[in-house]
DNA sequence: ATGAAAGCGCTAACAG
DNA sequence: CTGTTAGCGCTTTCAT
């Protein structure tokens, strides 16, 4: 037994269509008519086919996040600040896992073109022309809730992580540590060279020789607990290590524990994003603020901007960073 | 500047609209008439559009898993998994969250009925008659991944969470802990309900009188540290804690530390859902292993299967615990 | 093998 | 204020 549609309440109410939709859409029609309309639609439990509707209004009132894995937790942050913005203004928000790979946020966004939503906010790990080119050619608007380049015109809404290294690298001077070492995650990816870089400037800005600087393969726990021992296997002589995430700090905390290493007693650590898991580890850990929750709020107040308005001009946000320091350092 | 139509590439290929649908969807047609189409579309940057396409098909290929709260590790776990079954099987999964209320869990329901995707896992903390009977007038199949009465009719998968505790007090035994106090969630939840069941009848079934037994505000990291507080005001003897699930483990695991309390030294904590944090905290959390891996795989080809066929009768799976020993018991 | 045309369920002119 | 009707973009008979 199949749903009713429209016309079957409408026949039960003994009027048009026409006035069953408007009655539905809130437009002027007489209490009697409002009446009969609501009555048929209770009786049936009639629910309008959301595809119809938008095929003909041209939205969805949906809107979605795609980030690169659900289970970092500083999506968990961003996905939070973008839900309350969209719903705010009436969408629903959806969220879909792209992976690591760039060919399957190409296809996102490619799939993405007709139908599936009003919009997108999209945090790639990986950028290349391909992706930049898909997004472009998107018919509904995205940001990008990272770095591409200015002049793909896009609107995106970035941290500054390499101000960020700076101002851990600066703490660490403050307490005395000298001796730093860097995990990284895969330089290949947008983060990664963004690390990479402010790392290096941060050392040299403050005439610090790096330790060490070991690439992770991917940005989780795991990689950051192989990184930590493959850097612990070269370098003794160690009083502080920087990680590129908070998964990637936590994985490198264990390993130092796994040697008998305390910290911050022997070794301090600082990782980024300043995610819930920062607080909830042991010792809590501290960690570069990159602004999540206000990169997920700009970024979905950009969309909304850009759907009201798609002939604005492309904008770039970049929110700077700040140390929450807990006992890790 | 809009999209292409596919009456768009089919005047671009000089063919009609009904050989541009036949080539797209692989059915059978001409090499001469195959390249033009393909051209066109290469051309024209030509995308279907999904709503079109699935308002007369009937079908999105589209997914939902609708949970309580992203923030939780627990879910992150069970994603993973039906993500992966899901997608095996050509459907693009999204997620959304439904926060805390039943009223929203009915909502989206509700909302789900009509359009947006062909079938929904749902992952309800509270369950009410509004709720079932939203389930089961749906119009697309769900399978609830939690406990609903068997006299709803509707898919479930279940963890056996009363076992689980079992498991842990036999466990806590075994090393010689016989003052356990117990950190539950809301009662008022589903999970909450049964892990109060659960906790009661393995205590008593080992012939031990419980210490304390507080309820959190919910199943969060801040509500563990606070139910934490709470319970170590009043009752200072004690040598183990059960909490109902990670986050709130891990918040109690911080309590005790504030308060010069040493981990599994004076008080040994076991958590409940064996997610990522179970392993990423410090000391590592002993947690009991609810399955939710296998929970989301399974109720995922419970969907399948009902998508499939509509007409089968109702299957009620309950995955059976184990216990993930690590350091802190 | 291909094209013409009906229609999925809905909204928005346009009449009345 | 209400009803009739033309599509939104696509797939799918039904002819050819």
């Amino acid at each position: 037994m199949s749903r009713p549609t429209i016309a079957a309440v409408a026949r039960a109410a003994g009027v048009s269509v026409a006035s069953v939709s408007r009655v539905l859409n809130g437009l002027p029609a007489t209490e009697e008519m409002a009446k009969r309309v609501q009555r048929a639609v209770a009786e049936l439990g009639y629910v309008p086919d959301s595809r119809a509707r938008s095929l003909k209004v041209g939205r969805t009132f949906q809107l979605t996040l795609a980030v690169a894995d659900v289970g970092n937790p500083v999506y968990v942050t961003m996905m939070r600040a973008v839900e309350e913005v969209v719903s705010a203004a009436g969408y629903r928000l959806v969220v879909t896992t792209t992976g690591p790979d760039v060919v399957d946020e190409v296809a996102l966004v490619r799939g993405m073109a007709r139908g599936y939503a009003d919009g997108l906010v999209i945090s790639p790990l990986r950028v290349d022309d391909d992706l930049i080119k898909s997004i472009q050619e998107c018919d509904v608007p995205v940001v990008v809730a990272g770095n591409v380049p200015a002049k793909a015109g896009v609107d995106t809404v970035r941290a500054n992580s390499p101000k960020g290294i700076l101002l851990a690298v600066e703490h660490l001077l403050t307490t005395h540590r000298h001796k730093v070492a860097f995990i990284n995650g895969p330089v290949d990816t947008v983060p990664g060279t963004a690390r990479a870089k402010g790392f290096t400037d941060a050392m040299k800005a403050n005439s610090l020789q790096p330790v060490a600087q070991v690439e992770a393969e991917d940005f989780t726990f795991a990689a950051g607990r192989k990184a930590g021992g493959e850097l612990l296997d070269h370098s003794t002589d160690l009083d502080a290590v920087i990680a590129a995430n908070d998964l990637l700090a936590v994985g490198v905390m264990h390993e130092l524990a796994a040697r008998g290493l305390r910290v911050p007693d022997d070794v301090a650590v600082i990782g980024m994003d300043d995610s819930e898991l920062a607080e909830q580890t042991f010792p809590p850990l501290t960690s570069v603020n990159l602004g999540s929750a206000e990169r997920g709020r700009r970024a979905a107040e950009l969309l909304l901007a850009r759907i009201e308005d798609d002939t604005r001009t492309p904008r770039r946000i970049v929110v700077q960073p700040s140390l929450s320091v807990r006992r890790s350092s």
